[in-house]
Order: C-alpha cells, then sequence, then structure tokens
DNA sequence: TCACAATTTGAACGATGGTTCAAATCGTGA
DNA sequence: TCACGATTTGAACCATCGTTCAAATTGTGA
C-alpha cells in the first residue's frame, strides 16, 4: 500500500503480528463506521470492537485521520483495480460500464472495508484529504473517460460526460444510506438494476439520434 | 409550520422580532453547513455567521437537533410541495418526473435553506429523526409512484420502480458533494441533464419492449 | 421617564473524544 | 531463565462543543 501521508513515517516494526493488527484494525474500524456511521464513531469504539483499549491503536496508526484515510485509500485501491481490470477487457463499451456500476454497487455495499470510499473525504484533514482526493479523481475519471469514449463510438449519447459521471456515481455511493445487506435484493441485483437503467440512459439517445432501431 | 417534535413547546413569544430572527438563524445555519459541512459545524459557528453568541440560539430552539430538524423540515417541504405541483399538473408522466428532478437539483443547490433536506437525517436524536424520516419516506414516494404510473401507462419500463426512484434520488442527493455555485453550468443545468439521462433509462426500454417505435 | 417584557451576552459547566505515555505485560531468542 | 524488544494498558490530559443561566441590555407602551 502506497504511504499517502506526508508526515514522517510512524517507525512501526513490520512484523507478521503488526502487519496483521493493521488488518483487524481497518476490518473493525470499517464496520463500525458502516453501523454507527462516520462521525459517532470514536477511537474507543473501534477499539472495543476488538476488544483492546484505544492507546493502542496509536501504537499502528498516527491518528484518527490516518487510520481513516487508510480505510479510503483501501476501498479506492480496490475499485480502481476493479476498474482497470474491466477497462482491459474487450467487451462493447455499454458492457464494460455496466459491470463497473455493478461491481462498485458490490463493493461498497458487501465488502469491508468498503463503504467508506471516497464518500466522506471532507472528513479528513490535510495531508490525508489530498492523497484521497487525488485517488477519488482518478477513479472519477474513469468513468467519465468511458462514456467519452463510448460517445466517440456513436453506442452513448451525452451533452456532458462529466455530468454524466457525476449522475451515475451519485447514484452508486447513495447507495450506502439505504441499502442494507439482508433485504429482498442484495447488492448484485440492486447493481445490475442501476447499470440496466443508467446505461440505458446513455444508449437511448444514441440510438434515437442515429436513426439505427 | 408544524410542530415537529413532542416535547413541550418551547415558549418564544411570536413576535414579528422573533420570527424574523429564526428565519435569519435557520438562513444562516444552512449556509454554515453547506460551507463547512454538517458535523464540522457548531452553534457557536452559527452565531458567529450572525454576530451573536451562541447562548441567544437557545432562546429560540430548544438544542442543536431542534434547530437542524427545522433546517431539514423547511427543505423537505418545500419539495414536497413543488412535487405536489408537478404530479397536479396534467404534462406526461415523463416530463413531470423529468421536472421532479430540475426543481431537487435546483433546491438542494441553489436555496438556503436546502442542501440539508433528507441528506443526514442520521446526524438527528429521536424524536427529530422519526419526524423528519416520514416526511423523506413521504418525498421518495412520490418518485416511486410516479416511476410505477409510467409503467402501468407503458412509458416506462423497470423491474422495480423502487430500486430505480432510489438511484435517482442518489444522482440527486449526490450533487450537494460536488455541485458547486459559479461554476459552467447552473443547478438548473445540470438538473436538465439528469433529467434527460434518468427519464431516458426509464423510456428506453419501455420502446425496446413495446416495438413500437 | 419608567416599568417591564423581550432579547442578548458570555462565562462557566459537563460531557465527549482524540491523544499521550509511563508502566506493565507478552513474546522471543540466546 | 533472562534480557530485551514488541505490544498493550488505562488513566490522565486537553480541547472542543452543546448547553445553561444570571446579569445586562434593548425595546416598547403607558
Amino acid at each position: 500500500m502506497v504511504q499517502i501521508v506526508t508526515d514522517p513515517i510512524l517507525k512501526v516494526p513490520e512484523t507478521a503480528h503488526a502487519i496483521e493488527q493493521k488488518r483487524r484494525i481497518l476490518e473493525a474500524a470499517s464496520r463500525v463506521f458502516r453501523r454507527q456511521g462516520l462521525h459517532a464513531t470514536g477511537m474507543r469504539d473501534i477499539a472495543a470492537e476488538l476488544d483492546m483499549h484505544a492507546g493502542n491503536l496509536y501504537y499502528y496508526f498516527r491518528n484518527k485521520h490516518d487510520l481513516l484515510a487508510f480505510c479510503q485509500e483501501e476501498a479506492l485501491t480496490g475499485l480502481l483495480e476493479a476498474a482497470e481490470e474491466i477497462l482491459a477487457s474487450d467487451a462493447p463499451t455499454g458492457e464494460r460500464l455496466g459491470r463497473l456500476i455493478v461491481v462498485h454497487v458490490e463493493r461498497v455495499n458487501e465488502q469491508t472495508p468498503g463503504s467508506l470510499a471516497h464518500l466522506e473525504v471532507e472528513a479528513l484533514e490535510e495531508p490525508w484529504r489530498r492523497a484521497i482526493q487525488e485517488r477519488r479523481d482518478a477513479y472519477e475519471r474513469v468513468y467519465r473517460l468511458l462514456i467519452e469514449r463510448g460517445v466517440e463510438e456513436g453506442c452513448f449519447q451525452t451533452n456532458d460526460p462529466r455530468v454524466a459521471a457525476m449522475a451515475i456515481l451519485g447514484a452508486l455511493n447513495w447507495t450506502v444510506k439505504w441499502y442494507r445487506p439482508g433485504g429482498r435484493k442484495d447488492a448484485s441485483e440492486i447493481g445490475r438494476e442501476f447499470a440496466e437503467l443508467l446505461v440505458a440512459g446513455l444508449t437511448a439517445r444514441a440510438k434515437s439520434r442515429d436513426g439505427s432501431h
């Protein structure tokens, strides 16, 4: 994982135990953030989730922002890797966008750490915020570039690919506000229905524009 | 404005000055909430925005939750009124949905108090939370019912009107995270482009389903 | 001008939560 | 078994923030 802060690196011996503890702390933090909400979660809550004391968290993380940024970093890394994989495939553009949508909804709703990716970057202070914001921007660009490519190919039609990308990402990100595992539909189904709606919104007008249907 | 808390009503003489002060406080609170973020805004910040002291806020509002709920209540009232007006019109269903979308984006981004409507209801405690959640649910139902009506009429096609409604509302609500007044496009333009994309996503497959085009 | 209600002030209080760190405990290799 | 590094504890500290309220100030009607 790329070091994302510019302060002197916190010196923790990279023992197997330390690596495992950091992973456990990040996972616990994500669960509690998701369950209680970001702002209602304190360091004591995260520590309690692991039957440890808050002081211990500071052995592995510089401060709360450091911990939160690691959570978001990991989530964004997962999304970016998934995005690269999908972009590298030779599927049609519309199908690629659809798969991006499904993967996004799945990852932010069904996997920890996941739900915090770029959702509340404003809860971070500098320099963590900038680091995460850049990763987030890179992820948004994936959507915009894919939409632009679709417009070039003639299979999408939109006046402003960036606005379309933001609309799509908004729909996807807002799912963490209302979707709960264990309901009538799982995140994959939600993702697929979102993909149908949102991709159709782009392709429909391309079809009616070029008259071929 | 309907009294939304069940605690004994805070006794403030309804003088012209008091009414004007509450309005000014709500407007200032919305501005600061919007500028700094809900959780980074304290009572002292809101008071400072009006060159007054935090203690004074407690003359007009029971507590911070009361103030926040008033903000959200006002925003939701505006949205619900606009929704009722649009539903009462005799425009085609797709056009009505489009107008709802535009009005929503405009209201949450260009008007104070606006941006806080149902965005962070989880920041409220009971009984304020329940009151706002009910209003919010009523507003979501407007979208779902309109989509269901469109499906019945054959101009929309979707497997799950509720999921479609949530996708649309997610796209709309997320605009407060990234849209800033003064950019290349105003909120109305953003709203119109959203409407094109999202309504097209519903109508497109209805067209391809019934084969008439 | 005065009495009184309305309104504002601003210091203080209590709770919360991030953070620190000396001491204690644990784990490991010799 | 022991020394030493790794890790954890947990109380304390400090800052912040919501809230209170006695006192002061302002506004208004008689």
